[in-house]
RNA sequence: GCGGGUGUAGCUCAAUGGUAGAGUGCUAGCCUUCCAAGCUAGCUAUGCGGGUUCGAUUCCCGUCACCCGCUCCA
């Protein structure tokens, strides 16, 4: 996810206006968003949805699924993609994870300094010794190119020839030692404490027995499912390089911090696309995919002020990128990043690096053999990865539908696209009697089988509209008392709070049209 | 994991070392001819655990969760 940046508004967005407080408040209200067990006091990084939710969550999910698998884009030779689904396990083989490198570096060791408070990363950190008194001083890589630092580094070595002293990596230090350093914030020794390992990946295990040999992996990411897949694929399922792979799911990572409602949790989804390609086009597809992802995220209803494209810097980049292309953020800005940006969607360049790792910890051959071209070629494919989180797409669109109005009723509406909206209509009978609650339910039943609908006869008439602008739902369709006399009935919109009259037996064509715009 | 803050009905907010009250919401009924109208009845709370005390929602300790900052984030 990017850091956060100082970029001035243009006009006036979504982010301005909401608090993630009122969000909060308001997906429990509305039964969005609960906090999981919650009669138990809750868990900290885990949230489940409610009736509301889940639909919103499909809706994004299935437009995605739609988007990726059924019907992908045209490709830019104008040939149509060719894109297949999955669903993989959500536990492997352990050994998969090896091959992958979670096990080695999902792991970030981590040391505090006593003193300030503040900790650091420990394979991010330098040790810079003094060999003369055997006195070591920790800093930030980077810090040491700027001279603040080096003016405090040649007071506290009480010498300017910094050349005599020796840089190393700090990991190189053993905790033994830690007694004579100094750390980057302060200017006493051994206020660092020693280094303590944080895996973000939720081990479990496999069978009754339950001893170390059994530990398993709950999955941190659903591309390696994919990886783990490919050969399948091609040897099974009639592709040709170029392809891709999809797939939808949970992926769970023990984050020290869960933060920002469901933005950073243990447990989330990820909707995540590998596009295997030939090395050399690597570029062209990475490119192709960054502009059709952003295009996605504004056709699902995010304003393109709110969206921003940033790629990474070179030191920022993962392991499995730093060959390759680059990799590039889809960001948001949601409101407690604003000004600044959150990330919503990554896509990278991994290279070969999985199918290679793969190929090594398994010994089975991942090469692909090319004979569409003259002369036939071999190679282990390069992927483009658009790997984007679902949870944070519906986060997102919480946030961007989000409209305060002070002249309803209720204050506020939820803007959703029309499409992505949990509820698309309401059928509501104007009165319990005189026989509209029979001609509404009529209506309801219909609608029902074609999108989602609710039947609402509770309360006066603009309680329900007040209700259905709190959930978003675009279309109130109100059957009144001059119904049983002109077979038509009243077409509310939540944007304009306009109404329209339209026959009782147009109306469902009416709103499934409205629906596709 | 560290520092600071918060924790009373679904929501917003009162009160108190002596058994918690309002508005709103919700439920049922009446009523209701297009934007939270009205009437009647009803439901719902001191996050959890321990301590001090005759008695704790109130004071103390712990814990859990949330918020802010740090840190981290394939």
């Amino acid at each position: 996810m990017g850091n956060a940046q100082a970029v001035e508004p243009k006009n006036t967005t979504v982010s301005d206006k909401v608090s993630m407080d009122e969000l909060v408040a308001l997906c429990k209200r509305r039964g969005f968003i609960f906090s999981a067990s919650e009669i138990y006091g809750g868990i900290n990084g885990f949230w489940d949805f409610g009736p509301l939710g889940v639909l919103l969550k499909n809706n994004l999910r299935d437009r995605w699924w739609n988007d990726m698998v059924i019907a992908p884009p045209i490709g830019p030779d104008g040939e149509p993609l060719q894109i297949m689904g999955v669903d993989s396990s959500i536990i492997q083989n352990p050994k998969a994870w090896v091959a992958s490198g979670h096990v080695d570096t999902f792991n970030d060791p981590m040391v505090d300094c006593k003193l300030t408070k503040l900790r650091y990363r420990q394979d991010h950190l330098v040790a810079v010794v003094d060999e003369r008194n055997g006195q070591i001083f920790a800093f930030y890589q980077e810090a040491l190119e700027d001279k603040g630092t080096l003016k405090k580094l040649k007071k506290q070595a009480g010498t300017d020839e910094l050349e005599k002293l020796k840089v190393i990596p700090f990991t190189a230090i053993p905790a033994s030692d830690y007694g004579k350093v100094i750390g980057p914030d302060t200017d006493q020794k051994g206020t660092l404490t020693e280094p303590r390992k944080f895996n973000l990946m939720f081990k479990t295990y496999v069978g009754a027995t339950a001893t170390e040999d059994d530990i398993a992996y709950l999955r941190p990411e659903t591309a390696q499912g994919i990886f783990l897949n490919y050969k399948n694929i091609v040897d099974n399922m009639r592709v040709r390089v170029p392809f891709g792979i999809a797939q939808v799911g949970k992926a769970f990572r023990n984050e020290v911090t869960p933060r920002n409602f469901i933005y950073r949790s243990r447990e989330f989804e990820q909707m995540e696309m590998e596009w295997f390609c030939h090395p050399d086009e690597a570029k062209k597809w990475f490119e192709f995919w960054t502009d059709a992802r952003k295009k996605w995220w504004e056709a699902v209803g995010v304003s393109p002020a709110n969206l921003q494209l940033r790629p990474h810097d070179k030191d920022e980049l993962s392991h499995y990128a730093k060959a390759g292309v680059g990799t590039v953020d889809v960001e948001y800005r949601f409101p407690f990043t604003a000004p600044g940006f959150g990330e919503l969607e990554g896509i990278a360049h991994r290279c070969d690096f999985d199918l290679t790792q793969h190929e090594k910890h398994s010994g089975k051959k991942m090469e692909y053999f090319d004979d569409s071209v003259q002369p036939p070629r071999r190679f282990i494919p390069h992927v483009i990865e658009p790997a984007a989180g679902l949870t944070r797409g519906v986060l997102a669109l919480l946030a961007e539908a989000y409209t305060a109005d002070p002249s309803r009723p209720s204050q506020m509406y939820m803007k959703f696209k029309p499409s992505m909206a949990p509820v698309k209509a309401a059928v509501l009978p104007l009165l319990n009697k005189d026989g509209l609650p029979e001609i509404a339910q009529k209506l309801y039943y219909s609608m029902r089988t074609k999108f989602m609908t609710e039947y609402d006869a509770k309360g006066n008439i603009g309680k329900r509209y007040a209700r259905h602008d709190e959930i978003g739902t675009p279309f109130c369709i109100t059957i009144d008392t001059d119904t049983p006399k002109d077979q038509a009935v009243t077409i509310r919109f939540r944007d304009t709070m306009a109404q329209e009259r339209v026959a009782l037996d147009k109306i469902e064509t009416f709103v499934q049209t409205a629906l596709k715009e």
